[in-house]
RNA sequence: GGAAGUUUAGCUCAGCUGGGAGAGCAUCUGCCUUACAAGCAGAGGGUCAUAGGUUCGAGCCCUAUAACUUCCACCA
């Protein structure tokens, strides 16, 4: 026996339960079976400090679209989950925490630390897998990944192993951006630009020796402690003269050359530039070229160095810009001070101004690794959807610059590399197996201290994630995969390291499609973040109208690659729209026989007009929701649906067969096994989207194919179930007469006072099958079809198929009702005008298609037969 | 400085390869009609940012302009 349907929709009675049952029977497992189609997507792996956003929600969804109905589609679909270690967010985290008790990392030293880490990944690190869970997500959980387990680990140092073989990793002293609040260097994409108000300060710098002085402009003048010389352009006269000589650097002992060199921009400034290797990157190249030393003048925190700091060591930077230009000013040395709005690098994760410095790290050497990966989509071997998407990433990948991959932070995957600590020696050794005697002088070997950066081993994730290094069945049945689900905010960090990672060291792209999608914003159009505290929490969604609300908000409605604004109206009406197809589908449960389920399959013999109308609806539905969702158009195939299930479905055939139903026999039972079929095919069309109450009804449902709508077979075209769809015309009419009547405000007369209607129609079986709906709907009180009547003395309603005809009577305003006509009148004229105007047109008659004059001529020639029913109407009023 | 996106009903957004402008919400009118008031039936509301161009025909293609948004680069 099925169980009832309860009378309210209220999700939180059922999407817990159905998750349990779907998860306990194994049903998101992905089994290797060479007789199906392997599937895969794997997750973007959220942090494992991360509490589910709106972000994971619009993301999982997605992904849960597809891989569930590619699931149905008979796939072997696996939808691998995992987290990731997120190397900085974390560390500042668990830092965070520890601070509260009043100790520093450096207090546990760096194995107590990782130690303490670990712990708070066990207890915290699964929150978001929970929360996934609420939203439905069908992923495999069995085959769950994190970027620091053994398999990923392995991963991570087989590539830097291979990559540094190949000379593609590198160790070098080159600019970086260096956070001092983390303590770390950070890469070019983690470094956001702001516009600061800021100063120009205009500092005379005195030749060493003779008299006279040479003014610079600095935005930064405490890095004059760091300057090794002054650059004008060669080709400035001005400057010629002076180049070579030497100039005594102020608030210092120390002298500094004047050179020449391009770079310097003549017009900018006074054309004088002072030089800061250490500190800059332009002035870095500037001191390769000329062979400058580099001079470092501040510590780690971004305080002044001893030695070179003089009587400023030990203050912050900000501090010693004051002190140091109050001095300078003392000394008559600080010519002026403009106010100057300039681009200043911040920390992505705390916002910090970051320091640029020169300094010893480890880089990925991208040119020869990027080229492939441009090949790849420029050739459309791998794409983007929607394709706009790969103008930046092209853009990127061809002026791409080397990737600083080393982070001074004990949370990650520590780099494999021992120095020796001989001074004389310092021999360095790439290995993974440790080492602790240097194989050259026999000196202790130290290994470096820094971690990778995080993107390093997310890099890997479409293969490490399969078991690659290693020959996996896994690997080598699901990759390479086939859909990425992301956001276009990480298509630089994440999308594009896969791809030339995947080339490289898989030799196959790692995915076929790239689905990006687009932010979802507050109501104001403002990002959700928590600085602002405008995020809206899923989970409360969830805990207020059902996972399956969520989803459908998510998707409704949006085009890949755009953003959406939130609002919980949205969400009221993905409700409403759940609440309808509950109640849709209890009223075709309601009154079934006793004996139906045996009878519940098959499709009766003989079939109505509107039977045939709505499965040929219901058929091309198949067809546009699969082909929508095939083209990553998931907002399309949901509009469908919705269209199909509330206007069609709802609003037009369950009112058809419910006056059938109420008759019984013959024709009541074929209509509650078009029923039945209609609405086992939508819950299964609609499953993807909305899998819980989806499941729910269909274990409500009598002949469904299987216990769980997960394991249900996606439904296909049938050319069987193409009719002709002549139902269409019938709703028509009715759609007229209604709007008649309720301008007349009679829809709500007493029987007694019903018209009688007389319809006027080629289409006579439609509207006699469907008569007791038309008495109901249309308000007749009694009425006959024919197919000739005369118009006079009655009321008319025109359309293209058929008249109906209202003798005048007590409820008919005469002149009222040829007010009407004259306004249809009207309209028809313009419709004639329109078409045959076209047709008129020798330019469309001779360069258009065929199908379409033939198209706009039976417009026409309709448009013809109306007008002069209209006006045989009018005729007849008079 | 370079690039991309957006501009369609009061609001939020769809609109597939060019063939008479769509949805939801909001507004107005009438209905608790035995699946659903989380609902039903109707109505009003748009020079598709502006100006040109291509075309028989443009919301859709091309050019320019404006406003907003985002990404990239970054000259001290």
């Amino acid at each position: 026996m099925r169980k009832e349907l309860d009378k309210t929709y209220s999700p939180k009675d059922f999407e817990d339960r159905i998750y349990k049952y779907w998860e306990e029977s194994g049903f998101f497992r992905a089994e290797i079976d060479p007789k199906k189609k392997p599937y895969t997507i794997v997750m973007p792996p959220p942090n494992i400090t991360g509490q589910l956003h709106m972000g994971h929600a619009l993301d999982c969804t997605l992904q849960d679209i597809l891989i569930r109905f590619k699931r149905m589609q008979g796939y072997s679909a696996l939808w691998l989950p995992g987290t990731d270690h997120a190397a900085l967010a974390t560390e500042a985290k668990i830092v965070s925490t520890m601070k509260e008790e009043g100790i520093t990392k450096y207090d546990l030293g760096r194995e107590g630390f990782m130690k303490r880490a670990w712990e708070w990944n066990d207890k915290y690190g699964g929150t978001i897998k929970k929360q996934q869970r609420k939203m439905g997500t069908s992923c495999d959980w069995s085959r769950d990944r994190f970027t620091m387990d053994e398999g990923c680990s392995k991963a991570v140092q087989k590539v830097f192993m291979d990559l540094y073989n190949k000379g593609f990793i590198y160790r070098g002293e080159r600019i970086i951006n260096w956070c001092p609040n983390c303590r770390t260097s950070i890469s070019d994409i983690e470094t956001e630009y702001e516009e600061q108000d800021g100063f120009f300060w205009h500092i005379n710098y005195p030749f060493a020796g003779g008299s006279g002085c040479l003014e610079i402009a600095t935005t930064r003048p405490e890095t004059l402690l760091g300057d090794s010389a002054v650059a004008v352009n060669p080709k400035d006269e001005r400057y010629t003269n002076i180049v070579g000589k030497m100039l005594k650097l102020p608030l210092t002992d120390r002298e500094i050359p004047v050179i020449a060199d391009d770079y310097v921009d003549m017009e900018f400034g006074t054309g004088c530039v002072k030089i800061t290797p250490a500190h800059d990157p332009n002035d870095f190249e500037v001191g390769k070229r000329h062979d400058l030393p580099v001079i470092h003048m501040m510590n780690d925190d971004a305080t002044i160095m001893e030695g070179v700091g003089g009587k400023y060591a030990g203050m912050d930077r900000y501090e010693a810009r004051k002190a140091m230009v109050a001095d300078l000013e003392e000394q008559g040395l600080l010519v002026k001070v403009e106010p100057h709005k300039h681009n200043v690098g911040t920390c992505q994760r705390c916002g910090t101004t970051v320091e640029p410095t020169a300094s010893l790290q480890w880089f990925v050497k991208m040119k020869e690794l990027a080229k492939p990966a441009v090949d790849v989509v420029k050739s459309g071997e791998l794409k983007f959807i929607p394709k706009r998407f790969e103008n930046g990433y092209l853009y990127w990948m061809e002026n791409i610059r080397d990737w600083c991959i080393s982070r001074q932070i004990w949370w990650g995957h520590r780099i494999p590399a021992f120095y020796c600590q001989n001074k004389d020696c310092k021999h360095t050794v790439i290995t993974l197996d440790g080492m602790e005697k240097c194989p050259k002088c026999g000196a202790p070997m130290v290994q470096d201290e820094d971690t990778l950066d995080t993107w390093f081993s997310s890099a890997l994730w479409p293969f490490s994630t399969l078991g690659w290094p290693d020959e996996t069945e896994d690997f080598k049945y699901f990759y390479p995969t086939d859909t990425l689900v992301t956001g276009y905010d990480i298509i630089t960090f994440w999308v594009s390291r896969m791809i030339f990672s995947g080339l490289e060291h898989t030799g196959q792209k790692p995915f076929k499609d790239v689905l990006i999608h687009g932010l979802v914003r507050d109501e104001q159009g403002r990002k959700m973040s928590k600085s602002l505290g405008n995020g809206v929490d899923p989970l409360e969604i969830i805990d207020k109208y059902g996972a399956d609300a969520l989803r459908l908000t998510l998707v409704t409605g949006n085009a890949p690659g755009n953003d959406m604004r939130w609002t919980e109206t949205k969400v009221t009406n993905s409700r409403n729209f759940a609440n309808k197809l509950w109640n849709a589908s209890r009223y075709i449960l309601m009154n079934l026989p006793e004996d139906f389920e045996g009878q519940a399959k098959t499709l009766p013999e003989k079939l109505n007009i509107e039977d045939k109308w709505v499965l040929s609806l219901y058929n091309d539905l198949v067809r546009n929701v699969t082909v929508n969702l095939e083209a990553y158009e998931l907002g399309v195939a949901v509009q469908n649906l919705y269209d199909f299930i509330w206007d069609i479905f709802c609003d037009w055939y369950i009112e058809l067969t419910k006056p059938r139903i109420a008759e019984g026999g013959e024709s009541a039972l074929a209509a509650q096994k078009v029923l039945v079929f209609v609405i086992r095919g939508i819950l299964k069309l609609l499953h993807p989207f909305m899998p819980f109450i989806t499941e729910e009804i269909w274990q409500s449902i009598p002949g469904t194919e299987s216990e769980s709508i997960m394991t249900a077979k996606w439904e296909e075209f049938d050319e069987k179930l193409s009719f002709p769809k002549e139902a269409e015309e019938f709703s028509k009419i009715v759609g007229a007469i209604r709007a008649v009547r309720v301008q007349r405000n009679e829809m709500n007369v007493p029987p007694s006072k019903k018209v009688t209607m007389i319809v006027e129609t080629d289409f006579t079986e439609l509207f006699q099958s469907a008569r007791a709906f038309f008495e109901k709907l249309a308000g007749a009180g009694e009425f006959s079809v024919e197919n000739h009547v005369s118009a006079e003395g009655m009321v008319t309603v025109v359309t293209d198929a058929a008249r109906v005809f209202m003798p005048l009577g007590e409820l008919v305003d005469k002149e009222k009702e040829l007010a009407r006509l004259e306004k249809e009148r009207k309209a028809a004229q313009k419709d004639i005008d329109f078409l045959s105007g076209k047709l008129n047109n020798q330019g469309f008659l001779s360069k258009a298609p065929a199908q379409q004059i033939e198209n706009e001529r039976v417009k026409l020639s309709k448009a013809q037969e109306k007008m002069a029913k209209i006006l045989e109407s009018i005729n007849g009023l008079k």
